[in-house]
DNA sequence: TCTGGGGTCCTAGGACCC
DNA sequence: TCTGGGGTCCTAGGACCC
């Protein structure tokens, strides 16, 4: 079926628009959509995933369960309270990563401008498809298609201009709808929408911005940036004034570079007994190592965290003289940071450890070859790509401060055809 | 109703070097 | 003797997202 039931758009009509290049692709309540796969006895029920221990959350929930005001990131107390009689489910990672590939992989099928945000959401930029598939709406009809058809979920699809007005759009036609916002559209569809529909402003800078008199989008258009970087900081200030009128530079990006890997725990009961920090910390230590290992990665800052019974989390890091992907020698910098560490009467509630600052096998060799330049006098960047080129082939990523760039990677030159 | 686990980005202060 | 800025690195905390 075409379209389905939740198609909309911005004007009502039928207009298409083939400025609106960008999609943005949500599943629908993911998880437990794919759980309801294997239970079809629970379709049109409410149904909960998350970890049903006495500390668990709300991961994700069914529409009919969302209607008692359950929502993702709630405690599990609270959401029985609300909706007492929903099914509790486990999650099942590895089957929700399996499903995310087979849909990922449809979208490629459009285009190779994928650029996966999480497990369930994708932009995509259709530019170059329209001429071989069609405009950016009958491209979003087939991709729902394929994806009810092959995958038996729905998701939710925006189309705009630029990639932010493409997520609230998404967010806008959810479930199972498709909204696209033409780039003429594109203020009428914003400025009526509430300061924390925008993407990064949350519970906090919503509350702040309201103490100001500020509650639309339309009201943060009209006040002058200088204002809002008071308010907000610098950053804040002036991406959201930027975004107030729909402009959002951001490109579809395909090259996702991994800044840091973590795990951590919270203890069914907290403790105070260093053994038991010591042996989880272990245990996460070795985890880390393996998926800097699976990735090519070592690390050069390692840093724990603690959560205590009050909630009160602080986190310690240390950096290394040499990178790392070896499980001890991040144990060890862990546990020296956990002994640092006075915790007079207080209780653990969570512990973590994170790795950091990762460098890229590939990356470390051509810091030495900085070294080099830096002692043979030449700087010359052209020389720099030059001698990385020869040396590590065409299309490596370099470290971008072998260029004296702000951006972490670079490439050679590109690979020859 | 007590609040998971995986992350990213920003801010701010101090050390240190030129 | 006192006082500079610019730039980078490191650490800690916190907002935010899914």
């Amino acid at each position: 079926m075409k379209g389905g039931q939740g198609e909309r758009q911005s004007t009502g009509d039928s207009v298409d628009s083939d400025d609106a290049t960008i999609l943005h692709i949500d599943m629908d309540a993911f998880f437990a959509s794919v759980e309801l796969l294997d239970h079809p006895e629970l379709r049109g029920k409410p149904v909960i995933v998350g970890g049903a221990s006495g500390r668990g959350v709300v991961t994700s929930a069914t529409y009919e369960a969302r209607a008692y005001g359950v929502r993702s990131a709630m405690s599990m107390g609270r959401a029985m309270q609300l909706c007492p009689k929903a099914v509790i489910l486990p999650p099942h990672g590895a089957k929700y990563s399996e499903y995310s590939r087979r849909v990922m992989s449809i979208f490629r099928d459009v285009t190779p401008l994928v650029q996966p945000l999480s497990i369930d959401e994708a932009f995509l930029d259709v530019a170059g498809a329209r001429r071989l598939l069609g405009s950016p709406l009958v491209i979003a009809r087939s991709i729902r298609a394929r994806v009810l058809s092959e995958t038996g979920l729905t998701c939710s699809i925006g189309a705009a201009s630029t990639k932010f007005v493409a997520k609230l759009a998404s967010t806008r036609s959810k479930p199972d709808g498709l909204l696209v916002i033409p780039k003429a559209r594109t203020l009428d569809f914003l400025h009526p929408l509430p300061v924390d529909a925008l993407w990064g402003v949350g519970k906090v800078s919503a509350e702040n911005l309201h103490r100001h008199g500020l509650h639309t989008v339309r009201d943060l258009a009209n006040t002058p940036p200088d204002t809002l970087r008071k308010w907000l900081g610098n950053a804040a200030g002036s991406h959201l004034h930027e975004l107030s009128w729909g402009r959002d530079p951001r490109h579809v990006d395909t090259r996702h570079i991994e800044k840091s890997v973590g795990h951590e725990n919270t203890f069914s009961h907290d403790t105070a007994d260093r053994d038991t920090l010591r042996r989880e910390l272990l245990d996460q230590s070795e985890r880390v190592a393996v998926r800097l290992r699976r990735g090519g990665w070592e690390s050069r800052t390692i840093s724990i965290k603690l959560r205590y019974s009050d909630f009160t989390t602080i986190t310690r890091a240390r950096t290394i003289a040499e990178p790392t992907d070896v499980a001890r020698r991040i144990y060890e910098t862990t546990t020296a940071l956990l002994d640092e560490q006075e915790l007079g009467d207080k209780r653990i509630r969570l512990i973590g450890v994170r790795a950091e600052q990762l460098v890229h096998a590939g990356e470390r060799d051509s810091l030495s070859l900085w070294d080099e330049a830096d002692n043979d006098g030449w700087r010359d960047a052209e020389q720099v790509m030059d001698a990385a080129t020869e040396r590590f082939g065409r299309g490596a990523i370099l470290p971008a401060r072998l260029l004296g760039r702000r951006d972490r990677l670079y490439d050679t030159k590109a690979p020859e055809a």
